[in-house]
DNA sequence: TTGTATGCGTTATCAA
DNA sequence: TTGATAACGCATACAA
């Protein structure tokens, strides 16, 4: 291989020349940087990470924690965090952390404490109270993406106000029987639990009675969820809230089985603005992981740069697309006003 | 930092006898070397990764190179990669190489060049020449799944053959009228052009004209692609084959939108096995892409540790799960033979 | 079985 | 503005 020490052989000058010509730290004359820089390159000179890392105490690696990879949003903030993290030259260590694996012990117990990264980015992680600590105790500069905001810098959708605004959407469009469907998730809990919340704030509001449905927290979930629910005549709501699209998507998907036809008998609205929500002109709440991750990152790479940078928290707000998948009840005119007495209307 | 020579210290014996008990090579008494580990425990010892590839020329990492992460197959295959990595203590350093964007040229040009790894995973990467003369050039051992296999260890479905079988299930049913909805992806192409192959092949040995619908490779691509192709009556099949599972799951969607009963005025074999394919009753051919991770990164791991493994090539084949998605055609009773020359019916 | 000494390829300190 | 030299933290050849 070539080394530094050949470069500056080739170039005349010292290896401590080469280097600050190529590292563009201290005083070089012009001259000598782009005879160096020249030299390197057509030596194909690459710096060596370990001896790089082993005297910088710096690794140009940023490392990635998740319970998740194949999941639509963990997936999706993955690449936006790849994307900043090339940008700006950093390299991407991934790490994987499914809840009540050997392999997530192994993370925490084992490659965290290697420090094979200058910071740290956890998304939707969830961690024990003992894995948090580890997490701190790894010593390095950390961002989490929808995780708990203590002491690290947070970004992640404001979930009670998605929901919020879900629910409201059908309210104000006059429907009154409205379901909740999600919930059920052991893990991912907290966000689907501020979302139901969020349901159940605004029904209160509306005077509505709230209706509870649990689903796992997937696509198969939410339509065995929506089948049951829907079968039952009596319990059949006009609106559904589903704590993501694709759930959501399963509850629509099981209407048209079950002969329901959307939105003219029900009614759907999701969060997320999944890549097959539009197919399925689903109304949602759009939360963009993608520009989550490259975010994230890039609050990781200024605290990188910037060890003073104060701790931030962002909570984004999801913004209301309406597609067709939302309409007012059957009976109820376009006019969403004065609907509030039909409570008990099948 | 606790280092090694802070370990020797506390246990009374000198760097070369610590690192000799911690890495396990060389001679250490039984006593000694417990007495080390001991104390390394106690002091929190944790080699620096950095000074040990800088000795060993080793990094205990590998790479993985993909062209997309959030699609399925290939958010798959990552989680079997990490799973077998994880297994064996090795670092995953992640890179996106995404076709046409300017952060896969860097890829090639400069993170590659790096070296960060001790092996590469290629994952239905289809490099142009140059990318592939550049991956050689790393000069490392390289793995690739759903790959050319030049010179290099290769892993993957049997494409052609998956294809066939799907399609010999749909004319084993009496079906003679069977579309190909597919090869329309201008990347993912070699194996979407080795399904169309296939198919055309089968359509040819059993004496059928083959009718074939371009479509990108993606749930909403088939669906769009499914609604032309059904909407038009005179060139209705009764069969469609999709190249993949979404396209497939595209197809009943639209089916069952146009009012099109599945299985019994329209089959639909899909090849994946996709985490999807299940809820929509879809028969289609097995593939595990989670496994052939797995499979690649102990290649991989198998070639570090015996440099003269040979190179082999894995051509995986496809199982038929039948699920309720395909039937014998309306008008043909349940067994098979003797339906040829109904090639005409409606 | 253990210790000494050297090298791995850079960066950083200090003199010049 | 440049050069000699000492870290950086570990593994290993060799001597003991």
């Amino acid at each position: 291989m070539v080394g530094i020490a050949d470069v500056a052989r080739a170039a005349g000058v010292s290896k401590a020349t080469a280097s600050r010509a190529l590292t563009g730290s201290g005083y070089v004359s012009d001259s000598t940087r782009e005879r160096v820089l020249q030299t390197a390159a057509s030596l194909g000179y690459v710096a060596s990470t370990a001896a790089v890392s082993l005297a910088t105490g710096k690794t140009q690696n940023v490392g990635v924690v998740m319970p998740y990879i194949s999941r639509w949003f963990f997936a999706e903030v993955l690449e936006g965090i790849q994307d900043a993290l090339l940008r700006h030259g950093y390299d991407l260590t991934l790490y994987d952390a499914r809840p009540g694996t050997d392999g997530r012990r192994r993370v925490f117990e084992d490659f965290l404490a290697r420090k094979r990264f200058d910071g740290l980015i956890a998304v939707g992680l969830e961690p024990s109270d003992n894995e948090l600590e580890r997490l701190i105790a790894v010593g390095r500069p950390l961002v989490s993406v929808v995780g708990p905001s203590s002491d690290t810098s947070t970004i992640g959708l404001d979930d009670l106000h998605a929901a919020r605004r879900a629910t409201e959407h059908l309210v104000e469009l006059g429907h009154t029987r409205i379901a909740f469907v999600g919930g059920g998730g052991q893990h991912w809990a907290h966000v689907d639990h501020m979302r139901l919340v969020g349901y159940q704030q605004t029904m209160a509001d509306a005077g509505l009675a709230p209706m509870h449905v649990f689903s796992p927290v997937s696509l198969p979930g939410g339509y065995a969820a929506a089948v049951d629910l829907l079968g039952d005549v009596r319990r059949r709501p006009t609106g559904i809230v589903g704590t993501c699209d694709e759930v959501a998507i399963g509850a629509i998907i099981a209407a048209r089985r079950l002969g329901l036809p959307v939105p003219s008998s029900l009614s759907v609205v999701g969060i997320d603005n999944h890549e097959y929500a539009d197919m399925f002109s689903l109304t949602t709440l759009e939360q963009q992981p993608h520009a989550q991750g490259t975010q994230a990152a890039e609050m990781l790479l200024r605290q990188l740069r910037e060890p003073n940078t104060p701790i931030i928290e962002l909570r984004l707000h999801a913004t209301l697309i309406v597609r067709n998948s939302t309409a007012p009840p059957t009976g109820v005119p376009s006019a969403a006003v004065g609907a509030a007495g039909a409570t008990g209307a099948g």
